[in-house]
DNA sequence: ACCTATTCATAACG
DNA sequence: TCGTTATGAATAGGT
């Protein structure tokens, strides 16, 4: 178009490319404004020069004439992924901040359930007992006192000398000595010395 | 440009309209491919007619022109969302899942914790205690029994009929005496009548 | 940047 | 919508 036609391939020569770029830019965006002014079409056109120059033109925007394309081919335009990317990080936190409690909950309960664990019950202050854990504390105290003197009178009537066997270890069975037998200081396990069942001390 | 130029505003008529519309898109497609031949220029072209017709030019791809073109000036590109909301929403399902674990585990805390609350320790199975349970009862028994046959003594001492006292329910002080001591039924709690501390019984 | 010879795009028409 | 054509526009190459 000109003095001279020119094949239609990339030219060689920079400095011609260079000018010939501008030039057909210039053409082009003069081009996609008169078809906006002629006719009322939307328009948005890009261009990146090969020195990554950016040029751009869109009637009404750029942004809107690329969104109604994008969004007539693809399922979501780009505000709507947006405004659902915001929704999915307001769950994500408020989930995260859930799940913070709930770890923060299990630590306490563990820690609770060592706690428990290690001091054992009758070590705890006993203002700190239930009134339920109180009263059974009580009742077996009870029962345990009743054995005792019954263990006692039982001693009693064998020896004339109680005291002996209140302070013996190994002697002769009965309640107290149910309770009190152990293996001393083995750490091995006991096997079934303490038969007794639910509610029964 | 032809027989006879034309006026730069809208075309009224409407048959001339879209006359003109198609020859002016086809060449502003052409020139655009020919700004890509010539100069290798990234172009992307989007034009919408009057009647909501879509056409559409992109070298080397319409939505990578556009997705760096938007990625230069604004945030995210329409591809990088995606990405992102990928992202999101898989590392939504997996804390999701961790919070799932959680609430169980601390379901299963909590009910063990009410297990072993409403059945006191000395009704468990002495099978389920550990050792070092096993032996705490055992050094508190032994201790037990020691301050029993101490009491005893001290009753003896005290009375020629050591029985009546072991039996007695709130007679003398000491440290059967301070075990056994509560408020009955009553479920006010008591006040600090057992000072001890941690490992003593 | 400007100029100008050319080629191209296209308005009007059939 | 398509082909033709006269004519204005775009532009290659030189200055």
């Amino acid at each position: 178009m000109g003095r001279q036609r020119i094949p239609m391939e990339k030219i060689a020569k920079q400095s011609s490319l260079q000018v010939t770029f501008s030039k057909r830019r210039a053409g082009l965006f003069k081009k996609a404004n008169e078809l906006v002014t002629l006719c009322g079409a939307k328009v948005a056109l890009i261009v990146f020069s090969p020195g990554k120059n950016v040029y751009s033109f869109g009637y009404p925007q750029v942004d809107s004439v690329v969104d109604q394309f994008l969004s007539g081919r693809s399922s979501l335009s780009k505000h709507k992924t947006d405004e659902k990317m915001i929704e999915l990080n307001a769950e994500l936190t408020q989930v995260l901040e859930q799940l913070e409690i709930e770890r923060k909950r299990g630590k306490e309960l563990d820690e609770a359930i060592k706690a428990s664990a290690m001091q054992n019950w009758w070590e705890s202050p006993i203002e700190q007992l239930t009134v339920e854990q109180l009263q059974t504390l009580k009742a077996a105290l009870d029962k345990l006192k009743e054995e005792i003197g019954e263990e006692i009178a039982i001693q009693k009537m064998i020896s004339g000398d109680p005291l002996a066997y209140c302070l013996a270890d190994n002697s002769s069975p009965g309640a107290i000595q149910s309770f009190i037998a152990g293996e001393g200081s083995s750490s091995n396990p006991l096997g079934h010395p303490f038969g007794y069942g639910p509610g029964y001390l």
